[in-house]
DNA sequence: GCCAACGTTGGC
DNA sequence: GCCAACGTTGGC
C-alpha cells in the first residue's frame, strides 16, 4: 500500500494512537475494491513510500479492520470530498492499517535489481495503482530482504 | 518540472 | 458505447 511520506510516513504511523491509521483518500475503484473485497483483518501489508526522494518499502503492517466508509468523502471543501457520495450510499471505503514494525528501507531501485521480483505488480511498467496484491512467494522473498 | 501511462468525463 | 480531451500518478 502506497503512502506519500509527506502525508503519512512510517514514522507518522508509529506515532499514531494504537499505531493505526485509516487508509483514507483512495479515489480509484480498483484500489477501493481491493480493500473492500480482498482484504481481511490480519492480512499482511507492505507499507510503501511513494512520490518521495527514495521510494520503497518502509515497514510491515497488517489490516486491522474490514472496509468501512472513508470519512473524508462527506467533508465539504475537503480535498477528498465527493459530492456524489451520501451516507446512505457511500462511494469510497477504507480499511484500518496497523504497524507491525518499521524496517530498513527496501528501495524501488533495489527491488528492480532483483530478478525474483520480476512479476511484482508495483514494478510493472505504468503501474499507478496505490494498492496492489502481493503473491505469497513475493511476500516471503521481500520479508527476507527486509531483515 | 517532465512526461509516460493510465483513469475519468462527457459530448455525440 | 465510442473516444477525444483532460486529469492524475509517481518515477526520474
Amino acid at each position: 500500500m502506497k503512502s506519500e511520506p509527506a502525508d503519512v510516513s512510517i514514522d507518522d504511523l508509529a506515532a499514531m494512537p494504537n499505531q493505526t491509521v485509516d487508509w483514507y483518500g483512495v479515489r480509484n475503484y480498483q484500489a477501493r475494491n481491493f480493500m473492500r473485497d480482498q482484504m481481511s483483518v490480519g492480512d499482511g501489508v507492505l507499507f510503501y513510500h511513494s512520490n518521495c526522494e527514495t521510494p520503497g518499502i518502509a515497514g510491515i503492517c497488517e489490516v486491522s479492520s474490514s472496509a468501512y466508509p472513508d470519512r473524508f468523502q462527506f467533508v465539504k471543501g475537503h480535498k477528498y470530498y465527493d459530492e456524489k457520495s451520501t451516507q446512505e450510499n457511500p462511494r469510497w471505503m477504507n480499511v484500518d492499517v496497523k504497524l507491525v514494525h518499521k524496517t530498513r528501507l527496501l528501495s524501488l531501485k533495489e527491488m528492480r535489481e532483483m530478478p525474483e521480483l520480476a512479476n511484482l505488480r508495483i514494478l510493472q511498467r505504468g503501474n499507478r495503482l496505490s494498492i496492489t496484491p502481493v503473491d505469497p512467494k513475493d511476500w516471503e522473498f521481500i520479508i527476507g530482504k527486509l531483515k
